[in-house]
DNA sequence: GTTAGCACTCTCTTCTGTTGAGTGCTAATC
DNA sequence: GATTAGCACTCAACAGAAGAGAGTGCTAAC
């Protein structure tokens, strides 16, 4: 569906307004603020059309017009611009997420933060850095009496670690031997490529040491296992407090637990991927706890590999110029600092 | 002040109505729901009396009576009984939080968590497990070229990590023969007995190493440093949206700012240890934020060592024999995992 | 010391009228 | 034919008034 300049014009003015004072927009207003050189009657009749189009509506017969999810479905695809941060905010952000940085983990949680902040909405980075994080040593380290830890270091700087039971004829002193072996055979190998076979293959060289061994290697099909997982960084939903459209409290509390809930977001950001910006507004969400807010993300990767997602989480009235640039230009600043992290 | 009989019937009464309800009590009310044996207008004299002595107040003329803070403190101090969980809860309690544990941060995580499901108040554990947690292995592991990655078991099986520089003259080869000179140096060191000092006196061992020693030193130094910090898990602070006393948003807003700040917990819970349940009620809280809220907690302590707290969090209408019960059980069987986790 | 009775107080809810922003329609104007 | 002034109309929001209801304090009787 095409618009001429003006309705376009109106629909904007309409959207910005709305976005601003989370109040119906009138005709007057319009008028007043935007020099269309037009009156308030004219514009009336243009905002009658673009509500006949589904563009926008009315809360009731005396008030003025807000955008409908259609009509912010239509700016969006068809009228807005990202607003990417200044270069300054890049390089202030840059510095922020890769000041003394030891792991992975830390990127995601200085990144969710500052996101958030920039922005005003909750944000959230997914991350099974997995897909890319190499074994670079695995350790049995001797506890108390009868009780080993296994610990993984990854290239990615996370540390996985799983306690096991150690048979009585183990020595502690065996542990190193052991470690070294382990370390021998798998340091380089990539999570994603480790699996049962490979872990068998190290049984033949241990063969005094089954039990051990059984546990070890247990330990880190385990850690195999949780390290598919998905991590999720969550900030900010305080900033939803600040708007009006949730000072209803039920409501509120319902997104704030959903958000809390693991499989929150894999359901919520599901199939997509690729490189540009997501926006689903409204009642394009799957999800039925979150039918009233808007989600803004895209899917990074590192050297081709899909890690996850970044992205805010707002209401409807969303200013999408500025999440949708902000959500682009962190992207790649997260790459980026990842990127240096595991070279 | 000495309260008579009849008196404290009265006191427990509203007391009791107004926890379940929020609701000012009236005299008619009291006497319907407990047997007193008295009319109504006898009631109101008592009420009118216990008013005047500070420990029930009434929002306007017309309205029952509800317990000032003062009432609660005298309810809490001279008649209260604590609630204890029932050796079922127990049971089942210590086998949740037990189970399959790897370190103590999943012990502090999980009771938490369980804490919270259990009052339906929010929960917290501040934890410093460091001064019971002995060094049982360092690492210097290879990350890519120029950097290693300094790993520290630790005897509650809390992994701590940090990368640092390795000078281009280093082989990778060569971290082994330094990763055990440390762990044969500082393996049973209490974190809280390690010092600057412990750390020089290997520095001479690694006479041609130096930059790199200086740069694990360094680290294991940051690692002290951070060590020292309290940990702090906080559960159920949703539980909150439930209690009618937080339905105005801007309250909740603040409350829940002020809970996610590192430093609130230092400074709510100061100088209370020992280990009898603390109460504080109201005002008598310093933390501006929380002065319309209650808290109930208790200092846990392992082998004589204080390793933090444990409480919750509620509005002062709070249900504090359940509370000040719950808390105790648990700290029983957290302090009883731990001890079984790093003996 | 206890209680019945009663006037009184105060919040909460409901109802009603008023205000004001904004609309849609019509007829005049460019 | 598009634009606009003018005007009647609509409806939410607000304020004030009236009524209901819960509960009190006081007084006098038991």
């Amino acid at each position: 569906m095409h618009l001429d300049e003006r309705k376009r014009m109106i629909l904007e003015a309409v959207i910005r307004d709305y976005v601003e004072t989370a109040e119906p927009v009138g005709s007057r207003t319009i008028v007043r603020k935007h020099q269309l050189g037009v009156s308030p009657a004219t514009v009336r009749n243009e905002m009658a059309d673009l509500e006949e189009m589904g563009f926008l509506e009315q809360p009731h017969t005396s008030a003025g017009r807000i955008p409908s999810e259609r009509g912010f479905r239509y700016y969006v695809d068809c009228m807005m611009e990202k607003e990417q941060l200044t270069p300054m905010e890049i390089d202030a952000l840059q510095r922020v997420i890769s000041e003394k940085i030891n792991d992975i983990n830390e990127v995601i949680r200085r990144t969710s933060l500052t996101l958030s902040q920039l922005t005003r909405y909750a944000s959230f980075i997914v991350c099974a850095p997995m897909n890319i994080n190499e074994i670079k040593s695995v350790q049995l380290v001797p506890m108390r009496t009868g009780k080993a830890m296994v610990v993984v270091v990854t290239s990615a700087g996370v540390i996985l670690h799983k306690r096991i039971d150690i048979p009585d004829s183990i020595q502690p002193v065996d542990l190193e031997g052991i470690s070294s072996l382990f370390t021998r055979n798998l340091a380089g190998t990539r999570f994603s490529n480790l699996n049962r076979t490979a872990l068998e293959s190290m049984r033949a060289e241990l063969l005094g040491k089954r039990q051990l061994i059984d546990n070890a290697l247990q330990a880190l099909e385990d850690l195999l296992g949780h390290s598919e997982e998905e991590k999720v960084m969550l900030s900010g939903t305080l900033n939803m407090f600040n708007e009006p459209e949730f000072k209803n409290l039920e409501k509120l509390r319902t997104i704030l637990g959903i958000l809390q809930e693991e499989s929150f977001f894999r359901k919520a950001l599901d199939d997509c991927t690729g490189s540009e910006v997501k926006i689903k507004i409204g009642k394009e969400n799957q999800v039925e706890e979150i039918k009233e807010l808007s989600l803004v993300f895209t899917s990074y990767e590192i050297n081709g590999e899909e890690m996850g997602k970044i992205g805010l989480l707002g209401p409807v009235r969303m200013e999408y110029w500025k999440a949708a640039g902000s959500v682009e230009s962190v992207r790649e600043i997260v790459v980026d600092v990842i990127r240096q992290l595991i070279r």
